[in-house]
This record gives structure tokens, sequence and C-alpha cells, in this order.
DNA sequence: GTTGAAAAATTCCGCCG
DNA sequence: CGGCGGAATTTTTCAAC
């Protein structure tokens, strides 16, 4: 696996501006930056041709969509040979939305999203359930988020909005 | 909890869109769904005053940043009751992303994401080990991840870039 | 890495259905 | 009231240095 790409700290620095507030126009994170505008630009095209920027997503609130309930699942497969064919199950069902081929207890670990009980009750025994593979699940149900924030990649301890 | 604001299609059609690339112009967004630019800029307040939009975030890849290890964390408390103050230690280490409340086996839930095997050992032995109140924690290392998705809001299977 | 000018997008406001 | 369309402002983009 090739290495052909140099991240220095300019790069980490506005990576971290950008992974909190995305809008911020590159105007201002060169003003914060002590930099122009142009070389945030040219940065940012590096590293997106570099793959390390995978997109800009909206963070929404499910809960104010209707969308009440959150759930982890710790899924044990009959063999783990069956990973790859579960996982693509898995994807087929719109309420999953992030799965990891696990080492420990699990096999697979799954976070899905419901409106509430009742429809979780329905992901989990009409879909889950039915895929060939799964031997059984654990549920953790979340009820409450106390942090979700992206990883710190900066030494410094805070680096947002206003410069 | 006061439920003022109403949410349509056309909303949901436009956080389905900029969920999946927050990049991509109102104008262009207007023409896929067929009204005006100046539409989309006044529903994105609306979503945006409402609390339903929380921010813009850059996804990268931490792999490429030299994270190459995720991991989730079964945290087992002495007392459930301590479970704000579990929190709020968690908060303060840098490499753990996310925090849940959970029913279930564990009482708290936590994502944690490290440079190395050897990073992941110094955190979960000389951070999270040392918070008062945890009893012992499992730990799932995460192989490989397979889903990575927002939710699913509207009726259509796909509502994505181009128009 | 910078500058500055052209192109594009966002934002705002008066008008219409 | 909610959507429309154009004009003003801001941002992005890209050349040459």
């Amino acid at each position: 696996m090739a290495k052909g790409t140099e991240i220095d700290d300019l790069d980490r620095k506005i990576l971290s501006i950008l992974m909190r507030n995305a809008k911020k126009p590159y105007t201002d994170i060169a003003k914060q930056l002590f930099v122009s505008g142009g070389t945030i630009h040219v940065r940012m095209k590096k590293l997106e041709d570099a793959g390390i920027v995978k997109g800009y997503h909206l963070a929404v609130d499910p809960s104010k969509l209707g969308y009440d309930i959150s759930a982890f699942l710790g899924i044990y497969l009959d063999k783990s040979s069956l990973y790859e064919d579960v996982a693509r199950e898995l994807a087929k069902i719109p309420e999953v939305v992030a799965a990891h081929y696990t080492t420990g207890l699990y096999s697979i670990f799954a976070t899905i999203v419901c409106r509430d009980t009742k429809h979780l009750r329905d992901v989990l025994h009409d879909k889950v359930q039915k895929i060939n593979g799964i031997q059984r699940t654990e549920t953790f149900i979340s009820l409450q988020e106390s942090i979700n924030r992206p990883i710190h990649i900066t030494d410094e301890p805070f680096l947002d909005e206003e410069g």
C-alpha cells in the first residue's frame, strides 16, 4: 500500500476545523490559520484526491425526524466465514446504519435506528433474525447518547469556529 | 415537548440528499426536486432553526491519518447511578468518539479510535480503567467496517447526486 | 504559498399564486 | 403563507508569479 501523500500540521488543522463545521468558508479558515484562501483550496484538493476526505455529511437529529430508538446489536454467527454473506444481507435493511466485523464475543457489531419500539421489534424479528447464518443476537438499546464527535487529530485541545 | 415544526416530504428529500453530499449546491438540489433555489434555502433555514439539522461534518478516513484501530467498549459500572460521572470522564479522553447509556449487558457503550494496538492498550489501561466507577470493560476490536451510512428517511430506495 | 480576477453559489428581497 | 425569480454579496476556483 503505497503512501504517496504527506500530511502536515496545516492539513490536520484544516481537517480538524472542517470536521466540526464543514460549512466554514475557506476564506475564514485561511484567516484563522494565517495562510491564503488558495492554499486551503489546494490542500483540500490534495486531501480529497488522496481519499483522506471521504465526503461531506449533514448531521441530523434522528429523534426530531421521528426516529426515537437507536440500538446496538451484537451478532453471533453460525460460522465466522459467513461474515460477508450476512453483511450483505444487513446492508439491505435500511434501518441498519453501521456494521463492523469484530473480535471478541460477537462476530458482527451493528447499529440500527428505528422509529419506536414496535418498529425495532419488527426489524429484529422480521428482518435481522431471518438472515441466514445469524445464530442469535444481543440487543442494547441506547437510552442516551452522551458523546458523539469526530476523531481528534491535532495537538490543540480544541480548534473550532471563529478565528 | 412542543412539536412546532411540520416536516413534509420536500424537507425529507432535501435532507436525504444533503446527508449523502452536504456540498451539493442548493441550485442543483432545486433542479432535482423541481423547486427554486430560494425554496431550498428557506427549508434549510427552517430545519436548522428547528434543530433538526445539527451540523455539517467532513467524513475522513481515519486509517489514512494514522488511526488504524477502532474498538467498541462494553462498560460495566459499579452502580448505574454513576453514569453521569463516568460519561464526563470519558469525554475527557480524546480517543473516545462516542458513548451511549444502554440497556442490557453493559451500562455504557463507547467507541474509541486509536493509532495502533499499543495506543489502544495505553488508552484502555492508563485512561479508561483508571476512571472511578468503572467495574470492568469488554473490548471488541473492529477488523472491518462494512456499513456506515446515514439513516434512511424517504420512501425512495435511493436519492443521491445527479438530477 | 500567494495574489487577484473570473465564475459560481448563497443569500436576500419584492412579487405572485 | 409558501414558493418564485432576479440582484447583490460572498465564496470558490484557477491562472500566473
